[in-house]
DNA sequence: ATTACCCACTGGTCTGACCAGTTTTACAGT
DNA sequence: ACTGTAAAACTGGTCAGACCAGTGGGTAAT
């Protein structure tokens, strides 16, 4: 609950991170309700709050900006030219799981060597709810399972830095399971894949759980790469694409009059 | 201009002189809203606003309402949530460590497949500048070594997140270098670690690159602990040390190894 | 080349609807 | 009368679509 909240949450750890630099404009108001599949009131509501503390500033017909000061804490020696094009660039992406590639997979090592009871049990919460024949939206599941698993590593560094990489994707495309999912074959093949990361989890297998684990983030990239090259494009949430509903049942967009 | 603000403004001073104590409930949204002659979305975003800066609550189905401690030190604990309970923890500089295993090994191996000319040029410059005898203090050339390895791989997701770590480390431990260093074998082992990647960086050995950093990291990583563990501890950068400070020459910084 | 205008952006506001918690009210059964 | 519970009548949360108001780039007329 409280998405406009969450919103100004993520945006903020996102500034923080240093995904967005200081005096750097942000999306429009537009772009972040499409990208991020809310209303406009809702992204109003959330850059209201982080203007009211301080983070960003906002000018009518211009947009909103990153404030100097909240940054030059955050990061105190930065240097600025390496990370402007982030938003919305498709190698990003890329870039962005070529990273996961490796944290996931010493999330799955650790987890599988630390993991406590209550740990695992989350985990095996999180995996029962994953394969739900649910075709499109189970995104959230997906992402729960991932999450338990990295929460297991007992690592908050982890934890934190893969925290970011999620938002940045979020600004960046709306797009694994979305593409991915609806191939029944890859479907097949990225259920097995989750499967048997779980058991190594569970039989405390870090090597096994880490090897498991990169190849999954590398399958997912791999096959996004393919269907890219084949031409179907892959799906990105833009202005002209009112957005067909693939995260699912978090607000049924449905029956409006 | 700025309908929002306004009646933001108007009702923070109308809080703090009393028109409504702490703890008591707000008028509603739709009744501000026909009060003031505006719409509730505006009323909306000026309660967000003052929600940001911690003047009011406010809680599903029951209404908004003052918080006890009214502005005042509001901006005083609104301060990076996140880095607080990182920096000085112990174990964050091993949680770190663990993550940074990962990343200088995946940028290692990027960097032997994608480097450029130029790329391989500034290491191998970052790298001669790296032996000379200078005992203590040679932690900057360390760094930039590592940090013309890392923008090697041409990946920008993998140089922020590292810079960012690296930003983290300072907060934390004006480690290894300082710590590991005067420690004569450990030095020399250290520098034919280095030798190593670079010559397997030059000769384009992605696998055997990534190997090396990654031992590299966990090398240092398993050293400090046991130094640690043998009771002389661990250098640490003190808390009381504002990281906006700019004493200049006092920052031995780069704590890379 | 300069100027003026138009159009495509940006944020700002409005309306009216529906969803989701919370509290009160009112009516039923005892 | 008393009590329980169900139905209103609140509260904030979200949505959709519209229109107004600044900003800036491009283009046509000068």
């Amino acid at each position: 609950m409280a998405i406009a909240q969450e919103i100004s949450f993520r945006l903020e750890q996102l500034i923080l991170d240093g995904g967005l630099a200081p005096e750097q404009k942000m999306p429009s108001e537009r772009q972040l309700a499409t990208r991020l599949g809310v209303s406009r009131a809702v992204i109003r509501e959330a850059l209201h709050e982080l203007q009211g503390r301080g983070v960003i500033e906002t000018r009518h017909g211009k947009g909103s900006f990153v404030s100097r000061i909240i940054s030059a804490e955050a990061e105190a020696s930065q240097e600025g030219p390496l990370l402007q094009m982030f938003a919305g660039h498709p190698r990003t992406l890329y870039d962005l799981l070529e990273v996961r590639e490796q944290l996931e997979g010493q999330a799955a090592y650790l987890a599988a060597l630390r993991a406590t009871p209550q740990d695992l049990h989350k985990i095996t919460k999180a995996f029962s709810t994953l394969d739900q024949t649910d075709p499109l939206s189970n995104a959230k599941p997906d992402h729960l399972f991932h999450q338990a698993i990295v929460e297991a590593s007992h690592n908050p560094v982890l934890v934190h830095v893969l925290n970011g990489l999620k938002n940045l994707m979020l600004l960046t495309v709306q797009a694994s399971v979305a593409n991915l999912n609806p191939r029944e074959e890859m479907r097949n093949r990225i259920t097995t894949q989750h499967r048997r990361i779980y058991q190594a989890i569970m039989a405390r297998k870090p090597d096994a759980a880490k090897r498991l684990a990169t190849a999954h983030v590398r399958f997912v990239h791999e096959s996004m790469r393919d269907i890219e090259r084949q031409g179907t494009k892959i799906i990105r949430v833009s202005m002209d694409q009112p957005l067909t509903d693939t995260t699912g049942k978090a607000h049924e967009p449905s029956s409006r009059v």
